[in-house]
DNA sequence: GCGAATGTTTTTTTT
DNA sequence: AAACATTCGC
């Protein structure tokens, strides 16, 4: 390939932000405005100039898909395989720099990488001390106040007091210093560490720092929109030098940040150019993606958000004509979902390819009753990001089998499996293993072999213990000798793992017993057990061989970067889409996220949105009426086409106060329900709501179970009310008595 | 220590 | 309504 060949046939802008190497630069993509094609000719390009070798560059992707797809465009461009690159997700990078430096943040290079269920049953040991309540100050919610400390590069010594804005009655500042002291002790990290370490090397080692300044010529970095304040930092450390300009490249779109929850902060591409001055700033706003009436209405929807850096995407193909973008109003979520089908049904008669068809869900709870509704019709479907294979619980009892095979003292490994399959192990001898570890100062392998000689445990436990015991020195030996595809099933298999999900009769055992065999299998591609669990710690993904002819259900965050011809979108309701959670936690700032969230909704469509909202949805058990979302409104009529009943502002009121029939629950024709429904309204659910007596707030009030109380807040049916015993709680308002005083 | 029975909560989004 | 956790009886 010749230098200049991977430049033909780009557009103006993007040739630009290809050739411009030199010197900051921000590249803001527009959806569907070839940024994919930007990243990677870019680095081709670096390439092929002869300005750099493939490892002085440095190429950071979010997620692992991602730095995938471009390893692999990479090696088209280039003619060979893109090997010994630094490209990579900023976690797998990041932990590729912190085996080389461990040893300045108080760990060995050959730290442990702790998974979500490990986190927990740490912080569930560091706790203890503190007697927290975990009733009121749940450990998810603990390790999320302290992964967002990590998220900003907060060490806990820089967590200021103001910091610790109460969360387990104020002591999760001294709760994180604990748990950190723990990882070192384990010599484990666990996600955000790898992130948080680094970066304190880099700012306070120099000589270090120096190190990947003379490494690293350019610096690429995708979806910059996305990153958080440690990512940010340890950006800007490496890119940042005295003696030469930042080569650094940041390809992002601020209109597609959609993981502030995650901690990520647009502030970053907003604030490019003062972070590093004399940046560059190239605009890529030709769509080669969508029609134009799609493109119409998403720009229309997103220029209700304020403080953007403004772009505007324009068609960047002749033909860009088409169909306007579908509003389609419905009467229940059952309904909606039917819709949907009916629809695929008629795209499938034209010819149409499910795998270009996509359902776009705000929330995963709402993939269900898709799910259902595509089994009956029997259209083939696939939920893509549902529960990933790395999360399964076989895989992740199998891979803490391994690691103990591995690590004899991966003490947070060897709990998970103790007693799985049972050997009689229960929280009693569990609480007693690791007494007797504390005073051994050994790990709970080494406590269980003590207890063992002293007899501690009764009949059944000690023999499957001494097994279990002597089934992992045996495949130790086993390993040096045999390899770790040998070791590691005969270990499933004589630690009675394998027979556990055989002898079980539940439906999904058969699928377990594949899937850990696909586990296994997976095994062959590396060269020792220790490389496949550092693979499987860094990607939780595993490669669907999915190409089959299905259409795709997901959440919209899963379908960021991705494209289809036809797309659905439902639950656009107040409450689901915008989020009402997002509205509450974020107020204007969530609310302009969920409108990004809808604009990369609908930016996934190629030829066809269809945009859905149910008058009448089912939560938990019961029904609930929802009004239409705010971002109907929002899209330009001049590009959408509304049809079913009540879709404009005026009739919206109309929606509160009338309740679903269950006459009309199945048989209906889905777009008539409506008027129909609205006819025979039925005096049952108004007689219900006149008889439950209207509790204002601040009314004192009695509650069969929770005793006395005072009223908080009140509306419809639940009423919220601070109870002297039981705490604040929402009850049915039936239920509360007034009482004077 | 285990399984059944009872009570409680659930709906973001993920490297 | 269903999954989940905790309590209870053996």
């Amino acid at each position: 390939m010749t230098t200049q060949s991977h430049l033909e046939r780009l557009n103006p802008e993007q040739r630009a932000a290809i050739e411009t190497t030199e010197g900051p630069l921000l590249v803001l993509a527009g959806a569907g405005t070839g940024k994919t094609r930007v990243l990677t000719t870019r680095f081709a390009h670096i390439l092929l100039s002869g300005k750099a070798k493939p490892w002085q560059i440095l190429a950071v992707t979010f997620t692992n898909k991602a730095a995938r797809e471009m390893r692999e465009r990479i090696s088209l461009l280039i003619g060979e395989p893109a090997e010994g690159l630094w490209l990579g997700t900023f976690h797998a990078l990041c932990a590729r720099m912190l085996r080389r430096h461990a040893e300045y943040v108080g760990l060995r290079s050959g730290f442990l990488i702790l998974d979500t269920d490990d986190q927990l049953r740490l912080v569930k040991q560091v706790i203890e001390p503190w007697r927290i309540d975990v009733k009121r100050w749940p450990l998810p919610g603990l390790l999320g106040v302290i992964q967002r400390w990590k998220d900003r590069g907060l060490t806990p010594d820089r967590v200021t007091a103001a910091e610790d804005n109460g969360y387990a009655d104020g002591h999760a500042q001294a709760i994180y210093a604990a748990y950190q002291t723990r990882l070192r002790e384990l010599n484990a990290c666990d996600f955000g560490d790898l992130m948080l370490h680094i970066v304190e090397i880099l700012r306070t080692r120099p000589d270090v720092l120096e190190q990947y300044h003379r490494l690293f010529r350019y610096i690429l970095v995708d979806e910059y929109q996305d990153t958080n304040t440690v990512q940010y930092l340890w950006l800007r450390l490496l890119a940042r030098r005295n003696d030469a300009p930042s080569n650094i490249c940041c390809v992002g779109d601020d209109d597609q940040s959609i993981y502030s929850w995650r901690g990520a902060e647009v502030e970053n591409i907003l604030r490019f150019e003062k972070d590093f001055p004399g940046a560059k700033i190239i605009r890529l706003e030709r769509n080669y993606r969508s029609t134009a009436q799609i493109l119409g209405a998403a720009a229309g929807l997103i220029a209700h958000n304020d403080g953007r850096l403004g772009k505007t995407l324009r068609p960047g193909r002749e033909d860009a004509e088409g169909e306007p973008v579908q509003i389609v109003s419905i009467w229940d979520s059952d309904a909606e979902a039917r819709e949907v089908c009916k629809r695929i049904e008629a795209l499938r008669r034209d010819d149409h390819t499910l795998r270009e068809i996509a359902i776009l869900v705000r929330a995963g709870f709402q993939t269900r009753a898709f799910e259902e509704r595509l089994v009956q019709f029997g259209i083939p479907y696939r939920i893509v990001g549902g529960l990933r294979f790395y999360e399964r619980a076989e895989i992740r009892d199998a891979l803490a089998y391994m690691r103990v095979l591995v690590n004899p003292v991966d003490d947070l490994a060897f709990e998970r499996i103790v007693n799985v399959p049972k050997r009689g192990v229960g929280t009693a001898a569990l609480q007693k293993l690791h007494a007797e570890a504390r005073t051994a100062r050994s790990g709970l392998a080494v406590a269980v072999e003590n207890l063992l000689q002293s007899g501690a445990f009764r009949g059944k436990s000690q023999e499957k213990l001494t097994s279990l015991m002597q089934t992992f020195a045996q495949h130790r030996r086993v390993l040096e000798r045999e390899g770790h595809i040998v070791a590691v099933n005969g270990l499933l298999e004589d630690s009675g793992y394998i027979e556990m999900w055989r002898t079980d009769n539940s439906p999904d055992a058969p699928g377990r017993l594949e899937n850990l065999k696909e586990l296994v299998r997976a095994l062959a591609d590396f060269g020792t057990l220790g490389e496949f669990l550092e693979h499987v710690a860094l990607v939780m993904d595993a490669e669907g061989a999915a190409e089959e002819d299905r259409v795709s259900v997901m959440t919209l965050h899963g379908a960021k970067g991705l494209e289809f011809d036809t797309v659905f979108l439902p639950g656009w309701e107040e409450g689901v889409f915008p989020s009402q959670r997002t509205l509450d936690e974020g107020g204007d700032k969530g609310l302009e996220e969920e409108r990004r969230l809808a604009y990369v909704g609908i930016t996934r469509a190629r030829h066809r949105a269809i945009i859905l909202h149910a008058a009448s949805r089912r939560i938990y058990a019961n029904w609930q009426e929802s009004m239409p979302s705010r971002f109907l409104d929002e899209l330009p009529d001049e590009y959408v086409e509304r049809e079913g009943e009540t879709a404009t502002r005026r009739e919206r009121q109309d929606y509160s106060g009338f309740f679903r029939s269950s006459v009309f629950s199945d048989s209906q024709n889905s777009t008539m329900a409506p008027l129909i429904a609205r006819k025979r309204r039925t005096p049952v659910h108004e007689d219900l709501i006149s008889n439950t007596p209207q509790i204002g707030v601040g009314a004192r009030v009695f509650h069969q179970k929770f005793g006395y109380g005072v009223v908080i807040s009140a509306d419809h049916g639940a009423t919220e009310v601070a109870f002297e015993e039981a705490g604040t709680r929402r009850v049915m308002s039936s239920y509360l008595q007034t009482v004077s005083g």
